[in-house]
DNA sequence: GAGACTGGCGTAAGCGCTTACTGGAAATGT
DNA sequence: ACATTTCCAGTAAGCGCTTACGCCAGTCTC
């Protein structure tokens, strides 16, 4: 029995043991569901909880059992090019990286972990200090694309453990991405070949984004090596948010440029834009100019027309993520130090509408899960 | 100075202290700024510090100064009815609950905090434990719409701070909702006055959702007060996913059931599905029938037609109930008893062309940010 | 029925911080 | 020059848990 004094505020578990008349470390093998405790006490201490609403304190139980049970999920803030206010929301809106989180979240929950979400700006000059609260508050951490320089992301996973996503293939952690390249060759070849284009163009995403620029490499090469012309450069460079696709194409347009007979997005959310300004200008789609995407973000398919693009199994990719850092947590040894894992997810072209193809006619509920 | 061994895994304050040939209380004092140590101490302690890659445990410094700095943000985990995999993600994807986030921590992230977040399924056995264990971990809890009891609520909010979104406007503890009784009575005067509608609908959210029935009983009096008439009732039920929206269509289209001239959804991507059924079987919209969400979900301005709804002022609510909570944990005093607020924010009828409205010509530069 | 187990439970030592208290040196006043 | 104040920095006492260790029944063995 301890004598220390009833707190007068939330209840500990001191409080428990002597309501319930047993030792705190009774209580504490309750909580955890050890199987010391028999029956009798067990139920006494179940009853002291519930009548005093004692809740385990987290930060307590933490600092004892040295595992927090928790993972610090850290993204960019994102700020789109501004057009006008016609696209704030939506560039604030992350749809892909709240989908990666929910992946990430659901079998961290399965393991009894919590996500810690926290958002930065780059520009943020209070950048390491940042992080490091956050990793102050975690057993891991997962970096979303573009967070961090490689210099940072390696020094702070000294500390603990790290994981990236969409990183470059070199990084200095573990990384978890989606099969890029593969399935935008694929995307050029239906392009080209299937529908015969010859003039494209790739809407860039963040020039310092390493998934983006496989991206793109991948598909200007592979157009090239089927005969056909890649616009690319400084007037096709976008950031990922709707509004630098719609500022691309006007400021085209103004120009009185020639426009590709394809124009391919570096992400769904691009094509959004693009899609919405070629219509402004009473383009057609995919008549006048095809436009795909790439994400495979739940809106793809409610867009008229319905949009070509790459599925990435993001809730997967997020899953894979979170499985490899709870790995490197339990693992004791801090540092696997030698080979640094890179996984790659498979993506897969979906052929909709807006590449050209025909729309799909059979009634939705008979279309294949695809 | 302290005897105690370095430890060989990550530094703590004892390792830095004795690098630095200082006590802990001055690295301490170090890190959280106090002015006390003059300059040549804080430099050797901050030296100390980068050399090791130290970085502060924030289990014990939770533990110790009692304030963990993290809010728990509890969201219900949807599953939106299965329509044969067509809408599957969509469903998941909690557009609104994911902008509410973001509006929380854009202004926790300015008073050093982070948040918690996790979903849970309405299902589960253990969800009182699962509360609990995201308690213990953080300072206040942040609980979205449905997660759980006004009962659990109460009981839980013994221990810990506790706001609500969306909740009933009696309930337990401190809300924050959007004002959509006085929209909705505004888009039903809208229907039926200025596009002349008699014959209207409400397609109904989550049954046991104080806010959507809230948005029903405002909109379905209202067309009653004007004279028009307002369909209801079990085959007009919803759960706020698109999935539900085709569904409802297709059950009463294959019916035979005339339908309405137009149809209010309780939220956006219901109206997504709403649209999307009814395009399915050649039907115009706004032309055979209007549709309108709520919500005004980023997509909603890019769905042909522009979808009419509500819009709410999501980051806003997010980061009013963080406000709240936030004075709710600084307040010495556990609870104020008394009053439990309800705040009610303002939204606003957003007129486009789902409702019949004509499209708004103006080139989207100039438009009104609207 | 004495010795060796065993299972249930209490004691106490931390986990890595913050902070009240305190002592000594330096700065200030007269 | 001495008394007084001011400033820095160190000592140590927790914060609320987990868990190694050990004690004391009650069981088991032969």
């Amino acid at each position: 029995m301890d004598a220390r004094p009833t707190s007068g505020a939330t209840p500990t578990i001191y409080d428990v043991a002597r309501r319930a008349g047993v030792s705190i470390a009774s209580v504490s093998r309750v909580l955890n569901g050890r199987d010391n405790p028999r029956p009798a006490t067990r139920d006494r201490v179940l009853k002291a909880i519930s009548e005093l609403g004692f809740v385990p304190d987290g930060a307590a139980r933490a600092l004892s059992s040295r595992l927090k049970q928790v993972v610090g999920v850290v993204f960019r803030r994102v700020y789109g090019t501004d057009d006008g206010g016609m696209f704030e929301d939506e560039s604030e809106s992350l749809l892909f990286g709240d989908q990666i989180n929910r992946g990430i979240e659901i079998v961290a929950q399965r393991r009894g972990y919590d996500l810690l979400v926290s958002s930065v700006n780059i520009d943020e000059h209070t950048l390491p200090n940042r992080i490091m609260t956050i990793a102050g508050k975690c057993d891991g951490l997962i970096l979303h694309d573009q967070v961090l320089s490689p210099a940072g992301i390696a020094s702070i996973a000294r500390t603990v453990p790290v994981v990236t996503l969409a990183g470059a293939e070199g990084g200095p952690v573990a990384n978890v991405r989606g099969d890029s390249a593969t399935s935008m060759r694929e995307m050029a070849r239906h392009l080209v070949q299937d529908h015969g284009y010859r003039r494209l163009a790739y809407i860039a995403g963040h020039a310092d984004s390493p998934d983006n620029i496989v991206r793109g490499r991948s598909f200007a090469s592979e157009v090239h090596a089927l005969g056909g012309e890649c616009l690319t450069g400084p007037a096709w460079q976008g950031d990922y948010s709707a509004g630098s696709g719609v500022q691309i194409v006007r400021g085209l347009i103004a120009l009185g440029a020639t426009l590709p007979r394809a124009i391919a997005c570096a992400n769904d959310q691009t094509a959004l834009g693009v899609i919405y300004a070629l219509a402004e200008h009473g383009l057609d789609v995919p008549g006048d100019v095809a436009v795909t995407g790439f994400d495979d973000l739940p809106f793809a398919r409610h867009l008229r027309p319905q949009l070509t693009t790459v599925r990435q199994p993001i809730q997967e990719i997020g899953a894979k993520a979170f499985e490899v850092l709870h790995s490197m947590i339990s693992a004791d040894a801090p540092q696997d130090s030698d080979a640094v894992q890179d996984f790659v997810l498979p993506t897969r072209l979906i052929r909709r509408e807006s590449c050209g193809c025909p729309p799909d006619s059979r009634p939705a509920v008979w279309r294949q899960i695809s």
